[in-house]
DNA sequence: TCAACATTTCAAGAGATATTGAAATATGAA
DNA sequence: TTCATATTTCAATATCTCTTGAAATGTTGA
């Protein structure tokens, strides 16, 4: 993951609206969500949520959809696990103190 | 860790100069850097690496410690490890397909 | 005490971001 | 076609963020 991708992606997650979002689409998996469901989800009327999701889709942290009349929007968990990535190594070079912090015994 | 302090953490890590800062930091180690250095390594004016560096510590990312006439800023490693737990726990609930995306081979 | 150094604080301006309600666009069904 | 639904786009406003240069604060050594 390049700089200034996870840089936008930083950005679009220090939103507490739109991290709800991230939060609920990844719940969602697969499936995804309608901006309708998600906007009330979490208490966004639809521009709101409109522009957030947009915003999220330009950081490349969502996918969207059209399936008739909705529009649904999925988490992009490669580009997840990328920041998660990007996070541990290129910005922490993995440092011992930095990876005793995190509990990846059930999960690697 | 809090979805507040997480939310801060993801704000304060999405501006380039910050994140060259913190990049830097987590390279020096306990001895840290004072902030002239970091100005200077960083290419920012005192007032404007000054401006920086105290949003990372308000954002919980730096410790700050006068030495002399130096103020001596060090990366808080653990804070760091937080937010990667955050992020692929809290915020992803360690996913399979996020936790595919990473490379834990050598770190855990 | 005084001068030099290191850093922060302040004020001002430019630019970016978030919110709202209204209007526009796209889709599906009667 | 016409209407209802789902979503986006737009305009206006308010607020926050970043940058700069100047002034203030704190520290050391002569």
């Amino acid at each position: 993951m390049k700089e200034d991708s996870a840089l936008k992606m930083f950005a679009a997650l220090s939103q507490e609206t739109r991290l709800r979002i991230v939060r609920h689409l990844v719940e969602c998996g697969t499936e995804g969500a309608s901006a309708g469901e998600i906007g009330e989800k979490v208490g966004a009327i639809s521009s709101r949520a409109s522009f957030h999701l947009s915003a999220l889709e330009q950081a490349g942290i969502v996918t969207s959809e059209r399936q008739s009349r909705n529009i649904v929007y999925r988490a992009d968990y490669a580009a997840l696990g990328g920041l998660v990535s990007f996070l541990l190594d290129d910005c922490c070079g993995k440092h011992p103190d930095v990876v005793a912090c995190c509990d990846f015994s059930d999960c690697c």
